[in-house]
RNA sequence: GCCCCCGUAGCUCAGCUGGAUAGAGCAUCGGACUUCUAAUCCGAGGGUCGCAGGUUCAAAUCCUGCCGGGGGCACCA
C-alpha cells in the first residue's frame, strides 16, 4: 500500500469509528488534492458525507474527524483544518513526505505498477488496417492509441497479447492485384482499384505483368503488409501476432465455428442465407453469416477469429476500432456470447477520427481509394515520431481531433512533449555533475534537517499521485491522462529546479534529499515517456 | 427517424464515476540569460464551460429537452 492509500485508509477507518462501523458509508469517502496550496496537502469530504447519519453540521463532523485523524496518525500530520461548507484539510508532515519518497526510490523503476490486472491475460487488437495500401493519420491514431494502451496494462500488469488481424481474404485483394498489373502494363486503373502511387511499387514491373493474377495479389499483398509493417515499427509500434485472415477459412476454422454455433442453435437460415440470432443477445437484428451467394460476410470470419481467440485462453478481448465500427458492438458481444464466452470480457474502444485541415480550414475525409491522405511516413517524416505520438496521445481518444499537417510542421518544435524530455535531460545532466557514487550516497537515508521548501513539497505529492493517474490511465483505457500527468510533473519539476539549488545544496544532507527527489522525478518521467512511446534522453 | 461520440480562453485541447476562485500548451503583450541546460522562467490580458430546465449542501461534471459538428444504422470490406 502507498502513502496515499495508507492516509485514505486512515481517513476511511476514522470515519468509519464516527459512524459505528459503517463502512459502506465510508468507502464513498474521498481524499483529494485541493484546489490551492493554503488548503492543505489533501482534503477529504468525509464530513459532508456523514453529516446526514450524525444529524450534525458538516463542519462540527469535519471538526471530530480531524480529531480522530490526528490521534491516528501522529507524526504523519502537522494539523487538520475545517474549511469551507465541511471540508477537512490535512497538512502532512515533512517526515510523511520524506518517507514517501524512499518509497518512490525503492520501487525505482516499478514505480506506478501497481499489479492491478495480475495474471489477467488480454488479447489487445489493433489498427487491423486493410494490407492494400499505406498507413495513414487514421490508423496512427489508432496504432498510438492501441499500443500506448498495450504497454499500459502490461506495466500493470496484464499479460497482453498485441495482435493485428490482417484481412487477406476478401475481394480487395484481387483488387489490388488489378490495380498492380493495370499499372505495369500503362492501362487505367480500374475505377473501384487503388489509386494510390505506391500501387506501382509493390510488385516489379516484369513479375507485375506477367504473373498469374492470384500469385500477383498476394505477392502485391504481401509486399504492402511489409511496408505497413516497417511504418508502424518506424513509429514504434510493433506487434506480437499478426493474424492472417485467410488462415482461418483455409485451416477450416470457419466451417468449425458455423458448425459449433449451428449445433448450439444460435443460427437459422432464410431467404438463402444463414443468419446468426444476435437480436436474442441483445444486438437490433440478426446478421448474414453466409450470404445466399454462398460467400460467407466478413463477420462470419469475425467469428472464426473470435472462437480461435477463445481457445488461445484470453481472459479479455480488446478491439480498438475507429468510431465508423462503432456499431459493430452489439454483434461481437452476441457472437461472444453465443460461443459461450461473458459478454463483459469484450471490450470494443472506438477512437474518434482525425480531422485534416489543410490551408484555410477546409476538412477533408480521408480516402484511400483517391490517395488522398496524409501517411503516417509522412507525418513522421515531417514532425518526428517524439511529436506525432505525442500529438495523437495527450488527447482522449473519444475527441476528434483537427490536424493541419502544415501548422504541425511549423509548430512541431513547440510540442509539449520537448518540455517533459527536456525536463527528464536536465535532470540527467544535473545529476552528471555529481562526483561517481553520490546519487547512490543520496539515496541511502534520507533526512530533512530543514523544512522541506514548498517547491520540494509540491513535487513530491505531484510525484505520489502518478500511480493514481496510471490507474485511472489504465482503468478507463485512456492513455491520455499519463501525457497530462507527466506535463505536470515536468512543470512542477521545473519550478522546484528553479527554487531550489540541488549539485552543491548545503548542507549535505539537503544535497542528497534534492538529488533523491530529482531522481524521483527522472525515473517518473521516464516511465511516463516511455508508456507512451516517446524516448526519454539524456541530454538534448 | 433511431443509436454512439463531441461542443470549455483567439487556436488546439485537459478537467466530466459531482466539491472550494474552471486549467495547460500555442498565439498576443511586458520582463529575465556572470548562477545545476533559456527547447527555460516570471508577469499580464483573455471564459454566459453550446442553450434551457431539473436533481443536490455543492453541477463544466449527473438527468431531460433543444441547437450545432462527427460517426453509425448492408446478404460492403
Amino acid at each position: 500500500m502507498g502513502p496515499v492509500e495508507h492516509l485514505h485508509e486512515a481517513v476511511r477507518g476514522s470515519a468509519a469509528s464516527l459512524v459505528g462501523g459503517d463502512c459502506a458509508l465510508a468507502a464513498a469517502v474521498k481524499l483529494e488534492r485541493p484546489p490551492r496550496p493554503e488548503l492543505g496537502d489533501y482534503s477529504t469530504n468525509a464530513a459532508l458525507l456523514l453529516a446526514p447519519r450524525l444529524e450534525s453540521s458538516p463542519r462540527e463532523v469535519a471538526g471530530r474527524l480531524g480529531a480522530a485523524l490526528e490521534a491516528r496518525l501522529g507524526g504523519a500530520l502537522d494539523r487538520t483544518e475545517v474549511a469551507g461548507p465541511g471540508f477537512l484539510n490535512l497538512f502532512v508532515s515533512d517526515q510523511w513526505l520524506i518517507d514517501a519518497l524512499t518509497g518512490v526510490i525503492a520501487a525505482g523503476e516499478r514505480f506506478g505498477a501497481v499489479e492491478i490486472g495480475a495474471g489477467e491475460s488480454a488479447n489487445l487488437e489493433f489498427v487491423s488496417a486493410n494490407p492494400t495500401g499505406p498507413v495513414h493519420i487514421g490508423h496512427a491514431r489508432g496504432a498510438a492509441y492501441g499500443d500506448a494502451l498495450g504497454r499500459l496494462m502490461s506495466f500493470r500488469g496484464y499479460d497482453v497479447t498485441r495482435e493485428f488481424y490482417v484481412n487477406d481474404y476478401g475481394s480487395q485483394v484481387r483488387k489490388l492485384g488489378e490495380s498492380v498489373r493495370a499499372l505495369a502494363l500503362g492501362e487505367p486503373v480500374p475505377e473501384d482499384g487503388y489509386h494510390g502511387d505506391y500501387v506501382a511499387t509493390l510488385v516489379p514491373g516484369e513479375r507485375a505483368r506477367t504473373l498469374d493474377i492470384d500469385e500477383l495479389s498476394h505477392e502485391a499483398l504481401a509486399a504492402c503488409l511489409a511496408q505497413i509493417r516497417v511504418s508502424l515499427e518506424r513509429f514504434g509500434v510493433s506487434f506480437d501476432v499478426w493474424f492472417s485472415e485467410r488462415s482461418l477459412h483455409d485451416g477450416g476454422a470457419v466451417e468449425a465455428a458455423l458448425a459449433r454455433l449451428a449445433e448450439l442453435g444460435e443460427t437459422f437460415s432464410q431467404e438463402g442465407a444463414l443468419w446468426l440470432r444476435t437480436t436474442a443477445r441483445g444486438d437490433d437484428r440478426d446478421r448474414v453469416l453466409i450470404r445466399s451467394d454462398g460467400q460467407p460476410t466478413y463477420f462470419c470470419s469475425d467469428i472464426a477469429y473470435l472462437e480461435n481467440k477463445r481457445s488461445r485462453g484470453f481472459d479479455r478481448l480488446v478491439y480498438v476500432w475507429g468510431s465508423d465500427h462503432h456499431g459493430y458492438e452489439p454483434r461481437m458481444k452476441a457472437a461472444w456470447e453465443a460461443l459461450g464466452g461473458d459478454r463483459d470480457a469484450v471490450e470494443l474502444i472506438a477512437f474518434q477520427f482525425v480531422h485534416l485541415v489543410v490551408g484555410g480550414g477546409a476538412r477533408t475525409a480521408m480516402s484511400k481509394r483517391e490517395g488522398e491522405y496524409v501517411t503516417l511516413d509522412e507525418l513522421v517524416e515531417r514532425v518526428g515520431v517524439d511529436a506525432a505520438r505525442w500529438f495523437l496521445l495527450a488527447r482522449s481518444h473519444d475527441t476528434t481531433v483537427e490536424l493541419d499537417v502544415e501548422l504541425a510542421t511549423r509548430q512541431s518544435s513547440d510540442n509539449p512533449v520537448y518540455y517533459v524530455q527536456y525536463a527528464h535531460a536536465r535532470i540527467a545532466s544535473m545529476l552528471a555533475k555529481l562526483e561517481p557514487g553520490r546519487v547512490e550516497r543520496a539515496l541511502g537515508a534520507l533526512v530533512a534537517v530543514e523544512p522541506l521548501h514548498p517547491s520540494e513539497r509540491t513535487l513530491l505529492k505531484r510525484l505520489l499521485a502518478f500511480p493514481y493517474d496510471l490507474a485511472d490511465a489504465a482503468e478507463r483505457r485512456a492513455p491520455h491522462r499519463i501525457a497530462a500527468s507527466a506535463l505536470e510533473i515536468a512543470q512542477e519539476f521545473t519550478a522546484f529546479y528553479r527554487d531550489c539549488r540541488v549539485v552543491g545544496a548545503e548542507p549535505y544532507e539537503t544535497e542528497s534529499l534534492r538529488i533523491a527527489i530529482a531522481r524521483a522525478a527522472q525515473q517518473t518521467l521516464a516511465t511516463a515517456l516511455g508508456l507512451l512511446g516517446v524516448s526519454a534522453p539524456e541530454a538534448m
